[in-house]
RNA sequence: UAAAGCAGCCGGAUAAUCGCGCCUAACAAGGUGAGGAAAGUCCGUGCAUCCAAGGACAGAUUGCCGGAGAAACUCCGGACGGCGUGAGCCGGUGGAUAGGACCACAGGAAUGCAAACUGCCGAUGGAUUUUUCGAAAUCACAGGCGAUGGUGCAACGGUGAGGUAAGAGCAUCACCAGCGAUACUGAGAAGUAUCGGCUAGGCAACCCCCAAUCGGAUGCAAGAUUGACAGGAAGGCUAUGAGGUGUCCGCCCACUUCCGAAAAAUCGCUAGAGAUUGAAAGUAAUUUCAAUACCAGACAGAUGAUUAUCUAAAAACAGAACACGGCUUAUGAGCUGCUUUAUUUU
RNA sequence: GCCCCCAUCGUCUAGAGGCCUAGGACAACACCCUUUCACGGUGUAGACAGCGAUUCGAAUUCGCUUGGGGGUA
């Protein structure tokens, strides 16, 4: 979990980051981006999603969220998050594909989307 | 030794680094943090709001007996029935003589003291033949019968003997099943014995009858308090201020109250029909007493990642959302105790 | 999270304990008709979500499971 600052925490937040509709898609996992910085010093603050329709087990939705919100953390940590903070906000949503993935394919696949977006 | 039955345990462990929710603290740290099913939502409660507030009917639920429990499609002990060689297991198990409905096809007939299939008989009455004139034989016409075969889930008790023209529970008998009455045993369900009349189909997870119980609806997104910005309504023109005016009245805005109301905040929210340990009562379910500690409480919603070691192995089903008691379903590997059956040895 | 409802051929449906080896329409396939296609005609294949219970007998009655849909902001 991270701290309450880097988080989304609001329904209309949500809502104002899929409106842009920028978004990537890979290996299971969609990363939406909301609208860009005026300030760099301000936090980007994230969101993951994972619907009840991508799988019905509440044990595999949140052991999904858990692995992308601690891929990101770590990579957040060392620096490596690609083009993301040049965003107020971005959403991974998680799919069925991607359910049952180990850490290290979890991770790379966030590494990815974060150079892409 | 093998195969079973029952009861129960466990539900990965240790260390390091990074990280999260809540609490205490006050910027440093410390404490604590998912389950045996947290699941399904199938029953029952507490709690909360609204409606009703008396009685009857209607309706719903339950359905062998006794006990436990706040209650329950709950649990314990027993009765009866069924399954199993057995240990044991399973059972929505009141009433069919209050009444109604239904019982397809087949079958003579499906509940009406019944026969138009296949049949048995020909005692009695009738016809024909023979005759030793006593009667006998044949026919299957009247009629008698419900035993045999067949149908069907089910055919109006079963088996054997007696009996008869043939037969039949047939005012006959033995045993068995079932029904009723009486006596005894038991708290009761029920069991045992004797006697009776000889027989009563199934279905109530169809209506119904009987007995017992039940205020109804909605569910913590219940509900309570605070309440920003818009906007609306009412009050008061007086004690105050501003506007226009030379002054006064009047008007209007400040003002006061109410409505409204943010995915807002706080409460509800976790100290309990609770947990652990021990003792006592009871066959048991359970109850009582004592001691000990306080043990998740979020709101985009906390337990994760990596590494090392252990184990057969980086391991099944699975994640609290107001709480509790049950039921049901899912579940890897392994362990413990008791019991049964079979085989072998002594 | 809480509360409801539904499930029958590929699709839409009929069915209320036996007449159901489950009927109909559209679609599919084959043949006929036509110079050919369409229309039309004849035929074929195709389903009771699963497991158990009650019953002589279950798509239908009763439980449990599975899947789908809806309401509640």
């Amino acid at each position: 979990m991270l701290p309450k600052h880097l988080r989304l925490t609001k329904k209309s937040a949500f809502s104002a980051t899929y409106r842009v509709k920028h978004s990537v898609y890979k290996g299971g996992i969609a990363l939406f981006a909301g609208i860009g910085k005026k300030e760099p010093e301000i936090d980007t603050r994230v969101g993951f999603v994972v619907s009840k329709k991508t799988h019905k087990r509440a044990v595999k939705r949140n052991r999904l969220k858990r692995l992308m919100r601690e891929s990101y953390r770590l990579m957040l940590k060392s620096g490596e998050v690609g083009n993301s903070q040049k965003y107020l906000s971005i959403i991974f949503v998680g799919h069925e594909k991607a359910i049952g993935k180990s850490f290290s394919e979890i991770s790379s696949i966030i590494k990815k989307l974060l150079g892409e977006i």
